[in-house]
RNA sequence: GGUCCCGUAGCUCAAUGGAUAGAGCAACUGCCUUCUAAGCAGUAGGUUGCUGGUUCGACCCCAGCCGGGAUCACCA
């Protein structure tokens, strides 16, 4: 039994004792500035009583101090009754824990899930904006494979489509023939330099139209280059094979570039779904429903939803011309996804916020279709990076490229080593600290919420970031190598030991890492976790600076400490790893 | 204009309807002869955008305003 349940047990039979029947008990964690660790809100419990709120504590506290040994005292302060457990309760519960190897792992529920990230065009390199999304992905699917779900982890490759075939015309015609290798440059990069390309010479053209006296909408068709690029589209479309030969060409450069941020991000895919592989069944999908009476057609040929009843717009599906459009592929693409994996339990999409119109239609869409899955379909929407200079817009070249960043980033971490006069820091460890504070940054805010990304400030290793976990964990490392020397052996269990106050938290902190997890799934809130192992970490350095542990005179107490420390020590490294974060043993 | 999200210390962010709204950064003051100072302790910093309402109790729920953002394409 946890300390929670205990509590939990004693305050039911000694309300049930004083006021003959039970009430809804609001139990609650302890304000840090009084003393104890579990606070009873008295105020509900005023009708019951029919005394004031502090009458009632006091008369409670009294009670159940008299009825069971889990309380050793207890205070009323205004309405709320805060209580005290005895050291017999929470070594009782560290020795549980200590005594359960995965304790914070939750044993498989059955139940499956698929999380979506990543999900890239294949036109240009990655950026910050991929890197919270990919990030963030990551750490819920780990955290939901931590609660016992069989996780998924999938992404769509946005491969075919006129993005790629805008970097395909402007790599023919000015390329040269040039490929990754000749130019030394990673594949996606090259492409995403065609890409940039393509929109300069565009813009020319245009401008160049519209200046002899073409409307702009009419330059924006006529200009050269997009009439090429539009045409490689329709090649593509009818299987051309010089096209398809220069397509697949320029995505392998892509995937190629990628595969390496993918593997310095530390995120993996266990299965990719790929556009061009899709978009049939979506058509076909949707050509079903037009028979059944699901979509409508237009007297030009296009295909379209109505969903005005449901206080949406109608939103087309088929072009006039029979192409289809993103819905569709992604109407396919949900389809074929249910029938790889027909026992999921849900399924994540982690996309960026401006897309909920997006995934509100295409869930009733599918809904519609007649699918009883669609309700299992979850939109994880997360805010925007914004720079301090504003949104990030690829094409004004202000977008803050992954690699770069997260090169930067272990740069930095490896000055600030040696600045700190660390020794020997391995490259291993910069790295592990300089895409920690990376992670640790992106996610430790919630995910529905707007960040700003400030290059220069956000380059920080003190305070609530990663570093700061991580050198935690360090220092506690070094206090079990220490203790190994000595041949010290704090395994098995404690008793009779009288616990400091920090010593109390801590075990009261790590007792609650459990249900931490399971809110952080339910919320799809990896920024849980996160602020969980930054109150961790800070509880545990108050506890390190108060409590010299080598100094202990008392044997079983000096053991129990650094059971205590190693016990912090492996959360830390749990939860960080939840989030995708690794811990040094030195730092 | 319709729909949705956001507004908390100078800055970046926390706060299952509960106590005197908390951290970090930046500023200032202390603490290394000690188990790692990427640390700890302290000072200062607030009308939680505004106005009402519900409640014993509201940053949180409701209504209206103000400000910011997203979205409403035969784009993705």
């Amino acid at each position: 039994m946890t300390p929670d349940d205990l509590l939990k047990e004693a305050l039911e039979s000694a309300v049930v004792g004083l006021f003959g029947k039970s009430a809804d008990l609001q139990i609650q964690p302890t304000n840090p500035q009084f003393e104890g660790s579990h606070t009873l809100v008295c105020f509900p419990l005023t009708k019951l009583s029919g005394k004031s709120p502090e009458e009632t504590g006091k008369l409670i506290g009294e009670a159940v101090l008299k009825g069971s040994d889990t309380v050793s005292s207890f205070n009323v302060v205004k309405g709320f009754l805060n209580f005290v457990l005895s050291d017999k309760v929470w070594s009782s519960r560290f020795n549980q824990i200590n005594a359960n190897p995965s304790f914070g792992t939750f044993s498989p529920n059955g139940k499956e899930i698929m999380v979506e990230y990543s999900s890239p065009n294949t036109n240009k390199p990655l950026h910050l904006g991929h890197l919270r999304n990919n990030f963030l992905g990551f750490a819920v699917a780990e955290i939901y494979r931590a609660i016992g779900y069989k996780v998924h982890r999938v992404q769509i490759i946005n491969d075919r489509g006129i993005h790629i075939c805008k970097s395909m015309a402007a790599w023919k015609l000015f390329g040269n023939a040039e490929t990754p290798a000749s130019a030394s440059v990673k594949g996606d990069h090259l492409v995403g330099k065609y890409y940039v390309l393509f929109d300069r010479h565009y813009k020319e053209q245009t401008a160049e139209l519209e200046k002899s006296g073409l409307a702009k909408e009419q330059a924006e068709k006529e200009a050269p280059i997009m009439k090429l690029a539009v045409a490689m589209l329709q090649q593509w479309e009818n299987r051309d094979p010089e096209i398809l030969q220069l397509w697949q060409t320029m995505n392998g450069w892509v995937y190629e570039g990628f595969g390496k941020t993918y593997e310095r991000m530390g995120v993996s895919f266990d299965k990719l779904y790929y556009e061009s592989e899709t978009y049939l069944l979506g058509k076909e999908e949707v050509l079903k429903g037009l028979e059944s009476g699901v979509f409508f057609k237009k007297e030009d040929g296009s295909v379209w939803v109505d969903l005005t009843a449901d206080g949406l717009d109608q939103k087309v599906l088929l072009r006039s011309d029979g192409t289809s459009v993103y819905m569709t592929q992604d109407i396919g693409t949900a389809i074929l996804r249910f029938r790889d994996f027909p026992s999921i339990d849900g399924q994540v999409y982690t996309v960026g916020n401006e897309q909920e119109y997006h995934f509100k239609v295409l869930f009733l869409i599918l809904k519609k279709l007649g699918f009883k899955w669609a309700e299992k379909c979850f939109h994880l929407s997360y805010g925007m990076v914004d720079l301090p200079t504003g949104k990030m817009k690829s094409r004004e070249g202000t977008v803050v490229d992954a690699d770069d960043l997260m090169e930067e980033m272990v740069q930095a971490a490896a000055k600030q080593s040696q600045e700190l006069g660390k020794a020997e820091p391995s490259e291993a460890t910069n790295e592990m600290i300089g895409l920690g504070a990376l992670k640790y940054f992106l996610l430790k805010v919630d995910p529905k919420k707007r960040m700003l990304f400030d290059p220069n400030e956000s380059i920080q290793m003190q305070g609530n970031t990663a570093p700061f976990i991580q050198y935690t964990h360090a220092r506690i490392r070094a206090l079990i190598r220490k203790a190994e020397e000595q041949n010290l052996n704090f395994s098995g269990s404690f008793s009779g030991i009288k616990l400091e106050p920090g010593e109390r938290a801590l075990i009261s902190l790590i007792s609650r890492y459990p249900e931490t997890i399971t809110l952080a799934a339910s919320g799809y809130s990896p920024s849980v976790v996160a602020n969980y192992a930054y109150e961790l970490a800070k509880e545990y350095n108050q506890f390190y600076q108060t409590v010299r542990i080598f100094g202990e005179q008392d044997n079983q107490t000096l053991l129990f400490r650094i059971a205590l420390s190693a016990q912090t020590a492996k959360i830390i490294r749990h939860a960080m790893a939840l989030l995708g974060i690794g811990c040094p043993e030195k730092m």
